[in-house]
DNA sequence: CGTCTATGTTGACACATGTCGAACCAGCCG
DNA sequence: CGGCTGGTTCGACATGTGTCAACATAGACG
């Protein structure tokens, strides 16, 4: 049996502050693939959508209008999952998309708390 | 959900968090060019770096150490400018750039607020 | 099984973006 | 003035990215 080496509350699952020192170049690899997953105005749509949906969690019916085509929204959300910010899950026959909250707000801390300083 | 509306010290520029309502186009569309910028390596190291220099400001010439070509430091330096993530100023015969630590503060509690709630 | 609806995947294409070398501007200094 | 160093802008090019139509897949339901 194996012992769980946690005890980080998650809220750090990749870099630190932005102004404690300046990033390695693998860290900035990690945490550019995230904010680059918000860079676009449909991916924050669709995920600002699931974000304020009941619970954190949308079905991709419920979230679709945002002006492109359906394989469109489908890429993006892909995106989003890619980069951690969502998981998906299928309930018969609709998929629902959630936040991950835990990246989030490490993304967060990473602002906010170069901004404090 | 109550709401508060409350002093917020210009930690509001653009949007609200993304958990409280689905982002408007043009909301989306001015937030994702922050988000964006940040969504670059190279463009993450050179903010980090500024951000973790003293007093929150550095001159081109000490965060040049990023792995591409000067005029690429200085065009990932001016997306950074016109994103409103940093400002620059020319003093003699070097430019120094610097945090703006109020844009920072209102990305970073778009994304905490979110997670919370 | 067959069909219908809800999503995801593929291929193609236009456009944006990162990158560099070369040319260009701004101050210093001899 | 004339060159020197620090930085920006320009032009060009390769690669990445957003988008859609067409096709493929997964369950539901008869």
């Amino acid at each position: 049996m194996k012992v769980l080496p946690v005890l980080e509350p998650a809220t750090e699952p990749c870099c630190p502050p932005l102004n404690e020192r300046p990033l390695t170049a693998e860290e900035a690899e990690r945490t550019a693939v995230m904010f680059k997953a918000l860079g676009d105005p449909v991916r924050l749509r669709l995920f600002s959508s699931v974000a304020s949906h009941e619970g954190g969690e949308a079905c991709v019916c419920d979230i679709s209008d945002v002006g492109v085509s359906q394989p469109t929204v489908s890429h993006h959300l892909k995106k989003l999952k890619e980069a951690g910010l969502l998981s998906s899950e299928r309930r018969g026959t609709w998929v629902y998309y959630r936040v991950e909250p835990t990246v989030l707000a490490a993304m967060g801390a990473l602002l906010t708390r170069a901004a404090s300083a």
